[in-house]
DNA sequence: CATTATAGCGAACGATCGGTCGCCTGTCAA
DNA sequence: TTGACAGGCGACCGATCGTTCGCTATAATG
């Protein structure tokens, strides 16, 4: 009772379909890849499209999870060197972590078929990071560590970027070190350009 | 001879392997798109995949020639205002023009499976703008309409947010008015942010 | 006018697709 | 001990895939 087959196959799909796309991925290769032929696929799915909508059920609720409740929010850096932790910290872990950088990859792929993946994908790639940074720009503003403006506004000239980026290092993965490299130069210059006064801390440069 | 079959092939492969991806789309509906029975189109292809490799070559020479050779870069600007008004019809050109979209979609859906997709999906994407906005400020900066900064990084700051509005138009059509609107917001906040003295033409605002 | 190449067509090919079926085995509750 | 059942298997199904083939009508070429 207690089998974890179901789980497999899942994770086994968010697989196969991000790197082939739904159309492009055949049960039998997927039973294949978690040690079963592809009947036996259909003990736990009644059918490839009821796999598809498992792991789109899946997807959503670990975004949710993940990114969507209130106190998994990022605590509003004390100097902007933190911010610069904070955001390397982030990029570094979305761009390796298997799981994530999959499920970005099948929203890219499959964005325009399905209704919901649309919906993810755009909480992914847009509205989910921007709020993000919403909240902690609009307290970086009360501490004085930027200068006053729309919060949303800065937060989307600052997310927009990144992700971009991000989106890189999904299409081309030897890119990483480099895309890296441009995330924190980025985010320095966003610093000096957005930062309380222009010269804050250090000036030396 | 003077058969304009292969070219309607090719427009009809764009548009089908944009909506349903390479692997989705089979040569039976293709060719009857354009009119004809699926044994037909091995009159001018010898296969599918030698299709795609066509339009992929297609494309790549549409896109040399239309963003790839100086003479194509946009005027520099005489006035921030002017920046506006490049920009929006710009953007307002590339969300609209079939042809584009269909390219756009079709590169981020392929472009994890052929190389050269990926590689035009870069330039396409980041790279492309980029370069273009990178000459155009560099000569804002001259004209002193820009503060003197990296043109690279903040034409870099200026193109990537676009061309999330852009994904998302391509992602979801319905909301091309209000990404649009919000094109030409982020547009001003980014010369009221980035303008040479902060204050310039208007400082009513 | 005869010939030949082009570009259409329908029929058919083998391979592969998603999906169903019957069978077998191990686990566990009655 | 026995019966039910979950979960595996191989064989098989009809549909559809990309592709090939032979035929024909048309238009250009000698």
């Amino acid at each position: 009772m207690a089998s974890d087959t179901r789980e497999r196959i899942l994770a086994a799909a968010l697989d196969m379909f991000s790197r082939n796309g739904y159309a492009g991925t055949n049960i039998r290769e997927l039973a294949a890849s978690v040690g079963l032929v592809k009947s036996s696929t259909y003990k736990h799915f009644g059918s490839k499209e009821e796999i598809w909508d498992a792991l789109l059920d899946e997807m959503i609720a670990y975004y949710g999870a993940r990114f969507g409740s209130p106190d998994r929010l990022p605590p509003v850096p004390d100097s902007p060197e933190e911010l610069v932790t904070l955001t390397m910290r982030l990029v570094d872990f979305t761009v390796h972590d298997e799981k994530v950088v999959k499920t970005r990859k099948l929203l890219t792929i499959e964005q325009f078929r399905d209704g919901r993946a649309r919906a993810l994908a755009t909480k992914h790639f847009l509205t989910g990071l921007t709020e993000m940074f919403t909240r902690v720009f609009s307290g970086m503003m009360d501490k004085g560590l930027l200068r006053r403006d729309d919060p949303a506004m800065v937060a989307f000239a600052y997310t927009a970027p990144i992700s971009a980026l991000i989106h890189l290092c999904d299409r081309e993965p030897e890119k990483i070190p480099e895309a890296l490299a441009q995330t924190e130069a980025f985010c320095r210059h966003f610093i000096k350009v957005y930062g309380a006064r222009g010269q804050d801390g250090e000036e030396s440069r």
